[in-house]
DNA sequence: GGGGAATTATAAC
DNA sequence: TTCCAGTTATAATTCCCC
């Protein structure tokens, strides 16, 4: 053992001197997440971990696929400068005066009546651990696996140990390094004892994480006429006293100020930013960018490369071209983090937007292996959504290839979906369309989210909104969801109902949301409440049958739809699984057209017969021609809407425009990769098609 | 051109 | 011995359809 670590030092020392005729330091170059500047890690060689970490990385996968990143920002930032080469004095004049008025603006609204204070545990995972077991004490800790580390304690961090660093790493770094696997329900207790205490400071205060909070303290302060940095010391004592953990604060006019103050005397410190103009301005003048929270890596190394921009104070001065290069969002950041603006408002309660889970594993390309944990990951997925109640419109599937190229494929339905099965079925799809493939990670991710409704059906332990609310549940975020077959036919009418969510204690303290405010509609779209609740109705009465509640839906020509779908969702399979190149509008419009099939079999069903004849016109169309199929579903359903038509509100049935035109004639041609549909009557024979197919391989 | 969907990238913990 | 995570949000860009 000693030997071979002794030759991996000889080589490393090899190699070092070998690159040393081209590039002198070419660890220099090598930047990583954790490469930057942390609390705890002043006077430690940054050269020396630098090097380690370059040495460990070269000529890895990753590092190749960190090379291509760089390269690509390398590329970025040349097409800002050619950009910015190509400003004539008129536009330089003009972006210079939009950004002064801008400045103008935002300053006249700063805000400088609110304190706030920014709480940051130290090291918290690590610390927590070490309070469990105080054998840990004064020893180089770090919280993790052999992957991936959570968290350094600072005796760790003194040898350039710190979070997400590999943990091979980070034992080359400190061979001494004690390793404990995270243990997030300890951590949550400990969390809920530090947020007891902040309640009492701000009932409304803003958890950011498990170790990390804002709090609003103007009203404590006024209220008990002592200074805010005394608020600090107190609510810090009182954390310890109830912990027995450190933190630090920081305390300033708003929460981006409060959370760069946390940061400066780290650890079991505080740092006051006073509420004044020129106290903020001296403090953020000689601040460098990559100390603001939403300043990453990326964004400061074009900063710095194309701009020269080091400083917050620089922001300003290079306002102009901010204002000429980035989006409006993008540069009116810029400018306010130049004057140190952030936001002072009290925090608005949000709805989780997504939902994901995401494994990895060793590099496989097996399709047995891969769809296996595929479907552990729906699983995983649809556990958790159903744990909080929700179901989800897009899924979207993430994809990290052997050489850690990330990919992503979405698709959206008409219907919210929450079940393994469902989620399976369409994740299924989207990945045997990027066969062959070589994976190390697979991931999915629900959005476009609403309280679930049909999981409801599916999953009998799932409670109802109303159940939810009533029982408190809603509170303690912690739904044992019951479904009562009685509300059944409740869920089937009823499918516009509004949304609620609650805060859910990871995120917000702050007050439920405005149901008036008019970015929380719910999900009141035409969709939902016509065809969408036709649909859902036919994928709730077809799951009720496989929970064994037939009996109590009174379906149309349940069977033979039952029965068609399932034909369907054969040939669909097939398809896929013979399809060797991934056809992703493909795998869309198969998903649309089982949608599109459960549409029409509320009169007459459109089919196709033997996979190829239409069950209405009796026109042939192979399985492959997706887009043919699709259009002429799109041609009869206009039929049937011009002969349904008259009085009938046209908006009834207005699908998703990217399915169904509403007639025939704007269906025809609009596509560009669509033909036209077939003229009635006007059968083409089969083999002609299939002639056509072949060429298109 | 507006808007939704899809894709990629960045950032934070 | 081990060999670069998981979850969420958001911005920017592109494509497609109306």
């Amino acid at each position: 053992m000693r030997g071979i670590v002794k030759e991996r030092e000889i080589e490393i020392e090899r190699g070092i001197e070998m690159e040393k005729n081209e590039n002198p330091r070419p660890w220099e170059a090598y930047h990583t997440a954790y490469t930057n500047a942390k609390a705890g890690m002043d006077g430690i060689d940054k050269e020396k971990v630098q090097r380690v970490v370059y040495d460990m990385s070269k000529g890895s996968k990753y590092f190749e696929n960190e090379k291509r990143k760089e390269d690509l920002i390398k590329q970025r930032i040349e097409n800002i400068r050619a950009q910015c080469a190509k400003l004539t004095a008129a536009d330089v004049t003009h972006y210079q005066k939009l950004a002064d008025r801008r400045i103008l603006e935002l300053e006249a609204a700063r805000d400088l009546s609110r304190i706030w204070l920014h709480v940051d545990m130290d090291a918290f995972y690590a610390a927590v651990e070490t309070l469990s077991n105080p054998s840990l004490k004064g020893k180089p800790v770090a919280v993790g696996s052999m992957s991936m580390i959570s968290t350094a304690n600072y005796e760790a961090r003194r040898y350039g140990v710190r979070a997400a660093m590999p943990g091979f790493i980070a034992c080359k770094l400190c061979p001494d390094l004690i390793f404990v696997p995270t243990d997030f329900k300890k951590y949550t207790y400990y969390s809920d004892l530090t947020r007891k205490v902040f309640e009492k400071y701000d009932p409304n205060f803003m958890a950011a994480s498990l170790d990390e909070a804002y709090l609003d303290i103007t009203h404590v302060c006024n209220e008990r006429a002592i200074t805010s940095a005394e608020i600090s010391e107190e609510l810090r004592t009182s954390i310890y006293e109830e912990t027995g953990l450190t933190c630090s604060a920081g305390v300033a006019p708003n929460r981006l100020l409060a959370k760069v103050c946390s940061d400066i005397n780290k650890p079991n410190g505080q740092f006051v930013l006073p509420n004044d103009r020129m106290a903020v301005m001296t403090f953020i003048a000689s601040l460098p960018i990559r100390k603001i929270g939403g300043i990453g890596k990326v964004t400061e190394h074009i900063l710095r490369d194309v701009f020269e921009i080091n400083t917050c104070n620089e922001m300003l001065q290079k306002g102009g071209l901010l204002c000429a290069m980035f989006s409006h969002t993008t540069a009116d950041f810029f400018l306010s983090v130049g004057l140190g603006l952030g936001r002072t408002d009290a925090p608005q309660f949000k709805f989780r937007k997504s939902m994901s889970s995401e494994r990895t594993f060793s590099v496989t390309d097996d399709d047995a292996l891969l769809c296996q944990k595929l479907a552990e990951i729906a699983e995983m997925l649809s556990a958790e959504m159903k744990k909080e109640g929700l179901c989800g419109r897009t899924l979207t599937l993430k994809l990290k290839t052997a050489s850690f190229e990330v990919r992503t494929r979405a698709m959206t339905f008409q219907n919210h979906i929450c079940s393994s099965q469902d989620i399976l079925k369409y994740a299924s799809k989207l990945l045997k369309a990027e066969y062959p493939v070589s994976l190390r990670l697979i991931g999915l991710r629900m959005s476009h989210l609403k309280e679930g409704k049909v999981g409801a059906l599916s999953d009998p332990r799932q409670k109802t909104l109303s159940h939810f609310i009533m029982s408190g549940d809603a509170l303690k975020n912690k739904g044992d969801c019951s479904s009562l077959s009685s509300e059944i036919s409740y869920h089937i009418v009823n499918d516009t109902e509004s949304d609620f969510s609650f805060d859910t204690r990871e995120t917000y303290h702050s007050e439920f949301r405005d149901p008036l405010d008019s970015n929380y509609l719910p999900d009141l779209d035409d969709n939902s409440q016509t065809f969408g609740k036709s649909l859902g109705q036919m994928e709730r009465i077809l799951e009720s049958f496989s929970d064994g509640t037939a009996e109590k839906v009174n379906a149309w020509n349940m069977a033979e739809f039952t029965h068609k779908k399932e034909q369907h969702e054969e040939s669909q399979l097939l398809e896929t699984e013979s399809s060797s190149s991934g056809q992703l509008n493909r795998v869309n419009d198969e998903a649309n057209m089982l949608n599109n099939d459960a549409i029409y079999s509320s009169n007459q069903l459109l089919f196709w017969v033997d996979d190829h004849k239409c069950s209405l016109c009796g026109i042939e169309l192979p399985q492959s021609f997706v887009a043919e199929r699709q259009e002429h579903f799109d041609f009869h359903l206009a039929e049937r809407l011009q002969n349904e038509e008259s009085g009938a509100n046209s908006k009834k049935f207005k699908l998703n425009q990217r399915l169904i035109t509403s007639d025939a004639t704007t269906s025809q041609g609009k596509r560009k990769k669509h033909k036209p549909p077939p003229k009635d009557g006007g059968q083409i024979p089969i083999h002609a098609f299939f002639v056509k197919s072949n060429q298109n391989f």
